[in-house]
DNA sequence: CGTTGTTTTGACACTAGTCAATGGGTGTGG
DNA sequence: CCACACCCATTGACTAGTGTCAAAACAACG
């Protein structure tokens, strides 16, 4: 159609500072997007991959958003994750070779794919890559360990801040409004992904709505006090120094 | 003292397999071992490192156990994991070169210490040291999606069980009796460990016993019928081979 | 043998899950 | 273009499962 197919590139991407190519040179960079397939968008509740499958690619997050989940043994959803723009996918396929669970499209969406045998082989070529990658590992462990901890320790109010908390901080990091967005995931999502019930995720909602924190109208939120939120979160360090952040 | 001071060598240690070396040719594991430095001993309680410390190597438990946890803004501890001989510790500084949790013994044990500029230097030199690497830091990824599931998902009962059925096939996988083993960990960090109270430890292993699925002496664990313990905590895979219940 | 830390047990309170009913949105087909 | 169906979200009533608090038993240690 067009006379010039849109073409991936790394370097004009506003996001690479958050994915693979940070920290890269331009040469690089360069020798990193040359890898790079094209995929046409995914449609919402689309599959990219599902578990067990094998991994032959790992994908990174061009626009939209993602949700990876699998099916425990009751038959019932289990959300894990939810990508947003620049994050990796896949990074749990590098120790068997397959997918450990499935991901699907919260909305019109779409990837870099990134296939695996060409990136192994560059990363031995740039060991800027692969210390990227190692990092990206290494903070997706460490992101892992916040959210078990939440999972574990907090009350309903405290998660359900928390993970509006942590949107409004991957959304400004993108460049987005950190105050104002869109939920792309269905309360029944939230719900399993924080270890509740989609009805108490609907009724902290309300409550922070009553409290003036937040506005919800279905899928809009609106952070009206982003301080509030955080005194919510970390009941200890309150007030005296959140001005702005 | 000893004529020949204690060499620590990969390729006698019986923690090869399931260790870093997994995987590497004889020549390639000489090469590793070269760069272990030996620590001596740590005693109970003792810290291996702290939260916030600058990352100078990576640890492999070589005998007992560790635990490692962040103390939340509360003051209080978190427990984030448990480590048992052949795992590495300290991957989640490998992000931003601090480590994001602590560390500590639980008994008197010994660690493996892999400095990271030498472990660096030698993954460029060795491709399946880094691909070793990279699959230990991707296992440790599902791992903790099957831990956040657990915490989410699942009743004190299914969490205490699952808790010992990891620790049986921990202990099995490393040669020891998967039936019978003792707790190097207090109830208190397991509690935290599975997000619950300490008390609701106490009381759910006390059911386990009176239901005669595991004997509980103190910190002595006897697993009675490992497949009542299994069916706990998969009740829609039950039955068919467990013939009591 | 007292001190301290750990574990167990009981009583009670409360958070959050379940069940059920209702309302709002969106899409499809007549 | 409306009617219907379906999915999603909200709200209420009730309750089961856990947390909290308190006390006591037990083990480890000096």
């Amino acid at each position: 159609m067009t006379p010039n197919p849109p073409k991936t590139s790394c370097l004009t991407c506003r996001l690479s500072d958050l994915c693979l190519p940070f920290g890269l040179q331009i040469g690089e960079i360069e020798a990193l997007e040359i890898i790079i397939k094209i995929k046409r968008p995914l449609q919402i509740n689309e599959l990219l991959y599902s578990k067990d499958e094998l991994c032959k690619s790992l994908y990174a997050v061009k626009s939209g958003s993602f949700r990876s989940y699998i099916i425990n043994s009751e038959g019932m959803e289990q959300t894990i994750g939810f990508y947003l723009p620049g994050e990796l996918m896949g990074l749990d396929a590098l120790f068997q070779g397959r997918f450990s669970s499935s991901v699907d499209a919260l909305e019109t969406s779409s990837v870099c794919e990134l296939p695996l045998a060409r990136l192994t082989e560059l990363c031995l070529q740039i060991p800027n890559l692969q210390h990227q990658l190692t990092r990206i590992l290494s903070k997706e462990i460490t992101t892992n360990h916040e959210q078990m901890i939440l999972l574990g320790q907090s009350s309903a109010k405290v998660k359900v801040a928390t993970f509006l908390l942590m949107l409004s901080k991957r959304y400004g990091a993108l460049g987005y409004s950190n105050t104002a967005f869109n939920l792309s995931m269905r309360r029944h999502d939230i719900a399993n992904y924080l270890g509740v019930s989609h009805e108490t995720i609907s009724r902290q909602l309300t409550v922070l709505g009553k409290e003036n924190v937040i506005t919800v109208k279905q899928r809009t939120v609106n952070i009206i006090e982003l301080s509030l939120l955080k005194s919510i979160v970390e009941p200890c360090l309150t007030d005296s120094h959140n001005h702005n952040d």
